[in-house]
DNA sequence: TTCGTGTATTTTGAATTCAAAATGCAGGAT
DNA sequence: ATCCTGCATTTTGAATTCAAAATACACGAA
């Protein structure tokens, strides 16, 4: 895209791997993924690789490519020489998703408390204030943003790259699960008070009740997720 | 490979998802995930596509389909522009995924007391003797594949869809560490006793009991794959 | 009418081709 | 001698082509 910036980068990039124009087929599963997770193409819709590849405008073997990632991903299924389709919402399969991740917050929890440094704890006092300040004037894309973010920030300084990964690539079922939900209910103000205790156990550096807190967030956080999809 | 059965199956596949020829792109994942592990090809090394193409005698298609799999499953990395290499076995890395794996492990032991029946008790039991048979008779690869498969089957009697998954997909990382530890050392003995706390809490349906053994069965061998590779 | 069979069409799987980027190397300037 | 610079070669990224499988449909028999 910006070829201008060639000359500077040439000898800054391979030190730091940051920053470089993404594959036709990453860009391709970006945006396929926004469309699974929005509900844009519906759970269980077939997916025709014609059909995409015009929308695209790429050709069939990035499309292709980009489906392998999204199927590892577990958001669409491969059917041999049957093509793909998106992959259903089951409310037990999300049960089964939330009862993992749980425990992942847990062990999140227990880590940070041990490992997060006065800088890191101020740097998520200062997201968690930001995000409150929108939840105070109600701006919901704005505090889901900055939710998502200060999670991710937490799994981050708990500092395990596994954990980190699978949070990740979870968190994008979960926020599926969200969707088709239809999640803007009431749990808001919950939701608020909850993240009052997390970042209060962090702050005292209460491994225990921190990793109780995430826990217990999490586990609502599932339960008001399950009930929106009329499961148990 | 057998194309007699393709009339036996043409009718029987479709509603049983079971046995299907596997496209050739999954067929290769399948080779060079087993090369990865076993260190066929070593950790760190450029993977050429050409002479893979050749070796396995595809074209580069369904060859680069394969590497994008094992990118996701973290056996290979994906350099822009400049192929793929085989990811290196980091002891900080492998701790971390212990540290994970320890905790999945206490929640399928957990899970575990609370749904196996009677059936699937026996069942394992089944399989924990035919394995301690192995392990009196000294055969390390049958006792390791029953292993693997006794561990594998536990996960899938805790009944939670997405811990298996999570399960298979680090079991691969894991069995890469060992073979990297080059862990065919002392802990036999030990694992075999740990195996037999497991069945009894298992027998005794004591979740609290299971989820500890299993736990502590999983950080060990953590500990000894570590410390084989030279790490802390 | 309904069901089954055979054929035409569409869609997917894999190979090949073409283009762009990176790598290696030779020659020349300092 | 060392370090640029530019070209040739190799390797990767993406489009296209070809083949095989699945689907849709029309026809004919029961």
């Amino acid at each position: 895209m910006d070829d201008t910036t060639d000359l500077a980068t040439r000898q800054d990039t391979p030190p730091q791997p940051r920053l470089r124009r993404l594959s036709l087929y990453e860009a391709v599963a970006e945006r396929l993924r926004e469309m699974v997770l929005e509900g844009e193409l519906p759970p269980g819709s077939r997916i025709s690789e014609k059909r995409l590849c015009e929308t695209f405008e790429v050709s069939r073997t990035p499309l292709r490519e980009a489906l392998k990632v999204l199927a590892n991903e577990g958001l669409v299924e491969l059917l041999p020489n049957r093509g793909a389709k998106v992959t259903e919402v089951e409310p037990g399969e999300v049960a089964d998703l939330f009862e993992v991740m749980v425990e992942l917050e847990g062990l999140s929890g227990r880590l940070l408390a041990s490992r997060a440094g006065e800088a890191e704890i101020a740097e998520i006092r200062e997201l968690h204030q930001r995000m409150m300040a929108h939840y105070r004037r109600q701006e919901r894309p704005e505090y889901f943003a900055l939710n998502q973010q200060l999670h991710r920030r937490l799994t981050e300084i708990a500092g395990n790259a596994v954990l980190l990964e699978l949070e990740t690539s979870l968190t994008v079922k979960v926020t599926r699960a969200r969707y088709a939900a239809n999640l803007q209910l009431g749990r808001w103000e919950e939701s608020a008070r909850e993240h009052g205790e997390i970042l209060a156990a962090l702050e005292a550096r209460d491994g225990e009740a921190l990793s109780r807190a995430m826990r217990e967030h999490m586990r609502r956080t599932g339960d008001a997720v399950i009930q929106g999809l009329g499961g148990a």
